[in-house]
DNA sequence: TTGGAATGTCAACAACGCTGACTTAAAGTG
DNA sequence: CACTTTAAGTCAGCGTTGTTGACATTCCAA
């Protein structure tokens, strides 16, 4: 089974035997625990005409209230185009609020509406339930291993853009 | 919020607060990580007309030379139709091959032809670098949680389909 | 004031999910 | 053998969400 070399025990030290097989299964673990992460969010937004995209800005426009197009778009890493569709209806279904900005009128300062709050709430509680689940099967130690591991696989560009990043240091 | 009294301990003990704000911390991380995650064989994909499904088809074969459609399907989780638009171009380009079987006619086992195999080769290295990155830069009790958070965040049907099962359990 | 950069919008196309209906071939079962 | 089920493949069509290209508006600086 390419067991190699067993330790991992808990040391901390050293080594660090990377095998294509360990890693191979984390590069698999990831994708079916994104799978099952996305299923909530997008069983709930199925069949009201919205999708992963719809829950992305809602999810950002939530954490930054009147963040500008541009800023989403740099923290979504999509074309404008693109996320202009999907802020179209959003907008249009009365889910986001869209501000002229005072200081530059080219911006647009999005907020979310009542009805787009609560979305937001019915979606986040989704995910956070299943957030919640695993972290209380896998223990704090784990938890944060796993923090650790994402925020090291994350493009450096965008890792600017996670808001975890407060106590991080000290 | 119904935040409530902090556990209803299942696992036994601990207390494990665990906070909106922690939650969606850890949601956030998936989004960027699983970005980054993708981002190498995305970019290698593209403009060979292929993508992120050609990836996984590829991948799963990899593992299990021999599967049958049936199976692929069940793991990767998407229609026969879907599927079916990916292998037949993977076939088409002959980086995939699809032998009738011998016991069941009516199944199609699918192995990789040198070509594909070299494109996965291509596909995964690119992957596991990123892994290995990221496994060096956290550590290994960082991987061991991490690996512990996604097992416990699959669906248990898909759950099934994941090879890192085998010591697990002791 | 004029030209360039930034911001946002509209149109069209591609990848890849989906449903539904259907065919073919092989296996299983009475 | 007739009947049903299973595995695989196909066709047609649609929805979400990426992409590029073209374009309008606004700001700012030369």
């Amino acid at each position: 089974m390419a067991e190699g070399p067993g330790n991992q025990g808990h040391g901390g030290e050293s080594l660090l035997y990377l095998t294509d097989e360990q890693l191979r299964q984390g590069i698999e673990a990831m994708f079916f625990a994104y799978r099952a992460f996305t299923a909530d969010p997008d069983r709930i937004l199925q069949g009201n005409g919205y999708g992963r995209a719809h829950h992305r800005a809602i999810h950002f426009i939530n954490i930054q209230p009147g963040t500008t197009v541009n800023n989403l778009l740099s923290i979504l890493g999509v074309t404008k185009q693109s996320l202009n569709r999907v802020l179209r209806t959003l907008v249009e279904d009365g889910l986001v609020e869209s501000r002229v900005g005072r200081m530059d009128k080219r911006e647009r300062h999005l907020y979310l509406t009542e009805a787009g709050a609560a979305l937001e709430h019915q979606l986040s509680d989704a995910q956070r339930a299943r957030m919640r689940a695993a972290y209380r099967q896998a223990g704090p130690e784990a938890v944060t291993g796993f923090r650790r591991v994402l925020e090291a696989m994350m493009d450096p560009e965008m890792h600017r853009h996670f808001s975890g990043l407060r106590e991080a240091r000290s």
